[in-house]
Formats: structure tokens, C-alpha cells, sequence
DNA sequence: CGTTAGCACTCATCGTCGTCGAGTGCTAAC
DNA sequence: GTTAGCACTCGACGACGATGAGTGCTAACG
């Protein structure tokens, strides 16, 4: 190849000329727009092109020699292929502002002053999935950073009482369990008391450990049957760690796509969406694209799960002082709306970091 | 007509001949389980009908022409209409009994003592969706019967709290709340302590005319601001009354059934299972078909709710001391297996009765 | 007189076939 | 380098006929 033609190297990806990417994202904007494969005339007939169909369709033919276009069939228009998304994604989407009243919908949830931080999250995804249409998938705060600040036991008959264990963000978890036969109230009283002193202030991952380490032995001075009274706080503790807060919002606006008019598909999803752990993996899974904003974008088969090999995923992460709390994510079409959503995630991202500094602090 | 005629007046509806249940028993048995049209000759084939084709013919003119068989169109077989279902469900199911392995499944449910009795309901209705394939709504316990066990206030910084509240059934509420400025801890310390003493044992739903009634003039003679206190202990009580927790499970299930592989009629049910007060509104409807065992079976248009009129939704309460509780139900196409799901539910519902009456003492 | 065999008729389903048109690739002219 | 022209491809769509399941009716049967 000469050197002069007007392909240069650039970090790894052949660049491609100006006009190239031109059509590239016209073809882009108007198949996420339509859903149906675009053709080199209605390129033309856009007022921000100005080429004849014939130089449309040689340019046409390059870009899916490239990788970055594919053909359904022979005599069908273009549609991106994921290569094509990403390239579109990482340098030609513009990021045009938002309209006035999603900035103001998005403002708003944060204005509210006293609200709990699961509550924000919560508000904030099903927000996301009314202004988009997609379905919003949010990760609860995890229990990295937080703290015990609480511990309590209430009795509710003879053998059954209601343990609650509250953190510093104001998380609440509770669990029944079963009173070890033959210990006074007052005993339990003294338990929750030792527990309470030693343990507040305790990061929750190293509740249990920390139990064994300090408590056991001091414990079995005070009170009789120490170690049932152990084996009952551990089982409080279980659970707690594997398990975090999913919220979804916006499932059915899933079956507006026309691609997701089949129902095999539906289920695949579907299935996918109502098990949590799962779920947990595949928006929790670290993404590759980190460009600063905390934003990643993973389309089509960028995703680690099967069923959303045709979607794409945009998650933002929260966190406090770099301690990455949760994420909140928007499922959609591999067809997706990438300039809005990713504009929508943006401001998400900074109103809830702003959000979560003043919560701590 | 003739009083020779063996067609009799019984309960306002007409009693069918032994032959005609016989016939009608054996099209509902077979299009339950095919969802296919059902015609004369697969009907005479069968074992247990010993007419030819033509004779069974007959019998269905005559069933149609009575309201209980429908043609889709004329060359085709004859399924149950809604009064078909009905008379079946009514006087020809059999309730023969459960497998072994059904039984144990249950019953081991409840075998556990120590769970709160959420996650009881909550599990129960699990095991049914999986065990019927079809979607299983459960509707939480209220608090009609339940009374207040624990008042809690829990300050995270200088203006918010958490606020915790616990009753008698173990359930346990929270809520995050602003802190009036200018109140110190060891007021908010005398408020708590007051609301316990006055407020314990008293029903959820007069906690707040009580607050008014009994606790606001008190109050005002330990602690200043005492206006603001109990609005913001009023805002901890709001909202709890009017959301009842509803569980769904198996929700992917309906997508096997051969009737919802239109999308739209998906779209339309899932809006609705989405929608947790119109659910609460369905399932809670009170029942005409009330037959002492507390179960009832609504099927299609006898459903409150346009989107599932084409379903049918048998449903449980469970109770204590005669109180109703909540509800379990089971949500899938009219052609359900009544059978087996009518017998599943009686087997909870009993089942359900006795946990329930352990767990008031 | 109830039951059944026989038969003509109906109608949804399914595969075939030709039309239509959107879109392409190539070539030659500008 | 760009564009007009043109032959070609191929899916979508509607018409058409064959197929077959199932019916209603009539007449024969025990």
C-alpha cells in the first residue's frame, strides 16, 4: 500500500476518512432510529450528506469490508455491526445536550433531601427507564464501606424474636430467628448490649470474624450457653453478603422493540432478568471501556451473558471517596438510543456522586 | 316439553345428562392438556367414552347449543366457553389426590419453625409456581390484626435518622427521616421511650389517631419542638397502610403456554403484574365462589381486570383467628389444570392455617 | 328409538408461484 | 473523484390450489 493514501494508524484502529465517518454515522443514526436496514439512497436525501446514492454505495461497500457495516441479505440496505456500534460509541456519537425537562426530571430526584441512599438509587433507575424506554437495571449499595451501627434483638413470643441490624448509610436488614431454649431475658439483653459495644463502628464483611476473635470468649463470662447464643448472631449475619438489592424497572418496555417480538427471545431475557445472581454478574462484571466518567457501554456480545448477546448494557457506578458502591444500568437493543442514554448517564453519574458525598459527609 | 324428558331443574342451572358431563368432562380433561380444539372422533377414541363419533357429535350440538362448548370456526373441534369451565370446576373435577413428592414438597415448607411468616407466604407461593408452571402473586400479610412491638429511632449524622418499626408479627418497616434542627439526642431519647410506653400493643392502623389523641399534649410537657416531632413521627407512619408487599414468581412461566405467544397480550398482563396496587385490587377482589375451604377460582372474564380475562386465577386466603391475612394465587391461561391446582391450593391452604395458628401462640 | 355408518360440505393451514420493489454492484460517462 | 444508468438479486406479499381435520345431515341398523 502507498503511502499516499488517506488511511493512517491510529491506536491500533485503522482510521477512516472524514467522509467514511460521515456515513458511518448517518447509517447508525438512522437504523437506531428506524430498526430497518438503510439503503444509500435515504442517505443521500438526508440534508447532512451531500453525495449521490452510487458514491454513498462505494463508501457502503468499503465500510463493510472493513467490519464495521453488515448486509441481512443481498439486495437489503446496511446495518452496523457491533464493531460498528463501537466505533460509533467511542468517537462518533455526539454528545448533545439534553432536553430541558429530562435535566429537570433528573434534578429533581435529587433535591428531596432526606430520602435514604436505596431509595435514590431506586427512584433514579425507574426514572431512567420512563425518560428512555429501555429497562433499568440498578444494583443496590453493597456492604464494602458500610458499617454496623446498630444491633438489636426483640423478642417476639418464647422461642422467636426479630434481629435488626442497621448500618451508618441507613441500611436496614432484619431476620427471625429462634431463641436457644433456656436463656432469660436478661441474658439476651446483655448479649445485644456486649454486641452492641463491641461491634459498632465494625466494617459489616468482618462481622463474623471479628464475633469469633473478640466476642466468644468474653461472652461465655457473662452469660450461659454462650455458644448457642454465637451460632444464633452468626445466622443472622449469613445471607447478608452473597445477596445484594436488585431493582428493576421498565421490563415491559422491552416488548415495544421490534426486535424483541419473539418470544423465545423474551424468555431467554426474561429468565435472565428474574435471577438475581445472575444479574448481579453481568452488571456488576468489570467492563473494559472505563473512560474516566465511570460510564461503560457493552454492546452485543461485549456482554458476559447469552441471553443479552443482541443488547446493550450502559452502566454508571456510584461510589464514596473511590469506594465503588453500586451501579445502575440501562438494558436496551444492541439499536440503542447511545447519544441520549449515554447524556442521561452522565448527568446520573454526577448528580449522584454529588448526591453521595453529601450523604457521607 | 314433555316431564319425561331427563333434563332437570336443579340450583337454576339445567343438570346435563350423565352422558352429556361424561362427554363435557372428557373435551375439558383434552383440551387442557393439547390447547387444541377438540373434535368427536379423538373424544370416541378415548377409553373411558364408549360412543362413536357420531353419537358424541350429537351431544356436542347439544352442549354448544347450551352455553358450555364453543366452535373457533365451523370445520374445526369444539373447546370449553367460560360457563364450560365454570360447570367444571364446578361439578365434574375430580380431586383426586396429590403425588407423593407434591405433598412433601409442601409440606416441608412449613416444616422449618423459625421463619417469619413472610417468608413463609413468600416461599409458599414459590413452590407453586414451580410446581404448576404457572405464575404464582402473593399478597403479604396486612395489618389489620398486627400491633405495634418496637418504636425506634436510630440518628446516621446530625440530621437524619432511621426510624424502625416493628410489630407483633415480626414484620419490620424502616424508613429514613429527617431530624427537626435544634432537637438534641437525649430528647429524641424521652420521644422514643414515650412512644413505646403509650404505643406498644396498639394496631397498626390507630397509630396515628392515637399519636394525635393520647401522646401530643404529653409530649409537649418533656420536649420542645414538639409539633415538629410528631410530624416527622407521622411521616415514618404514612405510607405503610396503602402498599402491601406482593411477591410474583415464576412470571417466565406464562411464556410457555401456547395462548400467550402474542406479544401485545404478554405486554398487556405484565403491565399489569408490574403494577403492584392494581395486582393488589385483582387478587384481593372479593370472590362470589366461596366454598367454605376459602378457595376461589375466577376464570376469565370473571376476573376484575380486563388484561387477564382470558386467564384464569385460583386463589387461597390464609387467616388467623377468622381474620383474613393475605392471599395466595395462582394466575394462568382458562385452560388451566384445575385439577391438580385446585388440590395444591387446598393442601396450602390447610397447611397455611395451622402455621399460622402456631405462629399467634 | 337411540345409535351409528356414510357422505357431502366447510374452512384453516401450508406450500407453490409469480409479481413487485427496494437496494445493490458494475461500467461508462462526466 | 463523482455520478448516471442499468442489469441483477432477493425478500415480502398476495393469489391459488391441494390437503385434511372436523362437521351436520340423512338413512340404515339393532
Amino acid at each position: 500500500m502507498g503511502t499516499k493514501l488517506p488511511i493512517l494508524i491510529f491506536g491500533g484502529m485503522r482510521m477512516l476518512t472524514e467522509r467514511q465517518r460521515l456515513i458511518l454515522t448517518a447509517i447508525v443514526d438512522d437504523y437506531i432510529s428506524s430498526a430497518e436496514p438503510v439503503g444509500s439512497r435515504s442517505i443521500s436525501k438526508r440534508g447532512d450528506v451531500g453525495y449521490s446514492p452510487a458514491t454513498i454505495r462505494n463508501e457502503m461497500a468499503d465500510l463493510e469490508e472493513l467490519g464495521f457495516l453488515e448486509q441481512p441479505h443481498t439486495s437489503a440496505g446496511r446495518i452496523p455491526s457491533h464493531k460498528g456500534y463501537r466505533y460509533y460509541v467511542d468517537h462518533l456519537v455526539r454528545l448533545d445536550n439534553l432536553s430541558k425537562e429530562e435535566v429537570h426530571r433528573l434534578k429533581s430526584m435529587f433535591a428531596e433531601k432526606i430520602t435514604a441512599m436505596e431509595q435514590v438509587v431506586q427512584h433514579t433507575a425507574s426514572t431512567l427507564a420512563q425518560l428512555t424506554n429501555y429497562t433499568s437495571i440498578a444494583l443496590g449499595p453493597g456492604m464494602f464501606d458500610t458499617t454496623l451501627r446498630h444491633f438489636q434483638l426483640l423478642p417476639l413470643n418464647d422461642d422467636t424474636a426479630v434481629a435488626i441490624i442497621v448500618t451508618n448509610t441507613g441500611h436496614v436488614e432484619n431476620k427471625t430467628v429462634a431463641i436457644p431454649p433456656g436463656i432469660s431475658t436478661s441474658e439476651l439483653e446483655k448479649v445485644v448490649n456486649l454486641l452492641n459495644t463491641k461491634l459498632t463502628g465494625v466494617p459489616l464483611i468482618k462481622l463474623r470474624s471479628q464475633l469469633y476473635k473478640e466476642i466468644g470468649d468474653e461472652m461465655s463470662k457473662y452469660v450461659s450457653h454462650a455458644q448457642e447464643m454465637i451460632s444464633m448472631v452468626e445466622t443472622v449475619l449469613s445471607g447478608d453478603e452473597a445477596q445484594r438489592e436488585v431493582y428493576l424497572s421498565g421490563t415491559t418496555n422491552m416488548l415495544n422493540q421490534p426486535e424483541f417480538q419473539d418470544v423465545d427471545r423474551i424468555k431467554t431475557i426474561w429468565e435472565l432478568l428474574e435471577e438475581t445472581p445472575a444479574l448481579i454478574k453481568v452488571i456488576g462484571a468489570p467492563g473494559a471501556a472505563d473512560q474516566g466518567t465511570g460510564i461503560q457501554v457493552r454492546i452485543g456480545q461485549e456482554n458476559t451473558h447469552a441471553a443479552i448477546s443482541n443488547c446493550s448494557l450502559i452502566t454508571a457506578t456510584y461510589s464514596v471517596h473511590g469506594q465503588n458502591l453500586g451501579t445502575i444500568g440501562l438494558l436496551g437493543p444492541t439499536r440503542m438510543e447511545y447519544a441520549k442514554v449515554i447524556n442521561l448517564m452522565q448527568q446520573v453519574s454526577q448528580q449522584l456522586a454529588v448526591f453521595m458525598e453529601r450523604y457521607h459527609k
